[in-house]
DNA sequence: CGCTAGTCCTGTCTGC
DNA sequence: TGCAGACAGGACTAGC
């Protein structure tokens, strides 16, 4: 569920807690746990020094080899809870106990997200493609990655070892706003066409980072509430709906097996 | 190597 | 009201 904006919307919310101290770590439910190149222990009495997003992934940094990464998949959820507050909903997977009154809550109903205990961060996200909003991802770049590629557009914006952090909602919504259509072989992209893309990608991703992130249905950030760029959305979820630009109803397909939301009309 | 379809999970909504 | 089937912000993999 939670792509760029979502998870970078929580992790800036997350901050308050740099400098508190891990006094507890309660792991409910072990499966959860993707990888453990460390024990859980070594956590527990250590500082979290920063707390910053790659991807769509959540990483926590208690120490300089010992990192704590999240991935939230469809469902999940990461907030904060005041100590004394005791959390009742299901599928609460870990609670990180801090030192500073609060308690970090990891949620995932679908359990399609997970936890990594990494030591070398690095070597974990070594292919993880550029981030978007970075001044790596530049036009070039984007170009190069479409080029001589067959596939739809849509489905390499989705992988995640070449553009890191869109996802389903923000593909379609960048897609629109660049007039071109998602089915379109990567390689068939004019200069002018991967420019528009370009630009596009990186301001719908602002402007959803500007609204706290899109709460379609399980979205919510740090604070449990809910996010408020669906409000702005042209084509994700407006299937049969007139498109906000010319009024023609917005036609939906299936493309790397997800929901696909075009206007016939304006996107070619 | 590039690409697609299937798979992992639980919950909610729609139509009969 | 019950029940089956479709669908959901993701991403790995098996196989063509």
């Amino acid at each position: 569920m939670p792509e760029l904006p979502e998870v970078e919307t929580i992790v800036r919310a997350l901050q308050v807690n740099r400098g508190a101290s891990i006094k507890n770590i309660d792991i409910r439910r072990k499966d959860i746990l993707r990888l453990q190149e460390y024990e859980v222990e070594e956590l527990h009495g250590r500082t979290i020094k920063n707390i910053c997003r790659r991807g769509k992934f959540l990483v926590f940094e208690p120490g300089r080899d010992l990192n704590l990464i999240f991935h939230l998949g469809m469902s999940g959820r990461f907030y904060m809870l005041t100590a004394a507050r005791e959390p009742v909903e299901k599928h609460i997977h870990v609670i990180v106990h801090l030192d500073n009154d609060t308690n970090l809550i990891y949620q995932d109903t679908r359990r399609f997200g997970g936890v990594w205990l990494v030591r070398d961060r690095e070597h974990f996200f070594r292919h993880m493609g550029r981030e978007p909003l970075s001044t790596s991802f530049t036009a070039a770049y984007l170009g190069d990655i479409l080029k001589q590629r067959k596939a739809p557009v849509k489905n390499l914006l989705l992988n995640q070892h070449l553009i890191s952090g869109i996802g389903n909602i923000y593909a379609d919504e960048a897609l629109f706003a660049a007039g071109i259509r998602p089915n379109r072989p990567g390689g068939s992209l004019s200069q002018q066409e991967i420019k528009k893309l370009h630009r596009s990608i990186r301001k719908v991703l602002r402007q959803g980072i500007e609204l706290r992130g899109t709460t379609f249905r399980d979205y919510r950030d740090a604070f449990n509430e809910s996010g408020g760029f669906q409000n702005y959305l042209k084509v994700y979820g407006r299937y049969n709906q007139p498109c906000p630009q010319c009024g023609n109803l917005i036609q939906r397909i299936r493309l790397a097996g997800r929901s696909t939301h075009f206007c016939a009309n304006c996107q070619h």
